[in-house]
DNA sequence: AATCGAAGTTCGCGATTGCGAACTTGGCGA
DNA sequence: TCGCCAAGTTCGCAATCGCGAACTTCGATT
């Protein structure tokens, strides 16, 4: 009766202490809509809706939508990508060249 | 009578060298959906078609939904965080590492 | 224990998605 | 130039989205 996406919604949702409504708002849908993607398993939400759940909820489209369970590695790996996201252009750039160098130690 | 979805999911088809029908057989939906998509400004699809339309080409459904013009920054991010996916774990764990001690300098 | 409000749930319906099947276009070889 | 085939396009319809408005639950307060 419940889908994966359902309850990464409503997990989501909760953990940032928000109601239905209030998704809904953030969302600029309706509270009815928010139950159904959550409880029914014929929730299909369109893409543009979903980024918006995901960007309300602080998270992606991707992991909202992955079919199976989302492992510790791919939950740190969007952790990460987030908190790359906000940082400064100086920061990113310093990282982004530690991973040139990591990518190229990796043949071997 | 096209929209920026439409525009770029046309243009990561033609650079993998794919036609309408191929990129609907990846992606398990019809050719007839994937033209619209890519020239009618009412097709949204959902997020699951999308989400396959993304994997198919290579992508991420946050790029091809994108409003705005992604920017310079936009697409170093995505860049970096795509290369970050392949690498092995041990240098994943490395990269977080190096992002902590970053984010812990921009207090200053 | 009665009332109140906030959160969640159900229902019905117009609007949109997504598809199959037929039709059009354009390039190429004989 | 004609036929041929692949790629792209149009059309009509069933299935589904997404919403408003009413209804139910349930805890808190008196």
């Amino acid at each position: 009766m419940s889908t994966a996406l359902g309850e990464r919604v409503r997990e989501a949702r909760l953990a940032k202490g928000l109601t239905l409504e209030a998704l809904a708002e953030k969302v600029e849908s309706s509270k009815s809509y928010m139950w159904q993607i959550e409880n029914k398993d014929v929730a299909r939400p369109s893409a543009e809706k979903l980024q918006q759940i995901a960007k309300a909820l602080d998270t992606t489209v991707e992991y909202l939508l992955a079919v199976e369970a989302v492992t510790q590695e791919d939950a740190a790996d969007t952790a990460f990508f987030r908190k790359y996201q906000r940082m400064n252009p100086r920061s990113k750039e310093r990282l982004r060249e530690m991973l040139k160098i990591l990518d190229d130690d990796e043949d071997d």
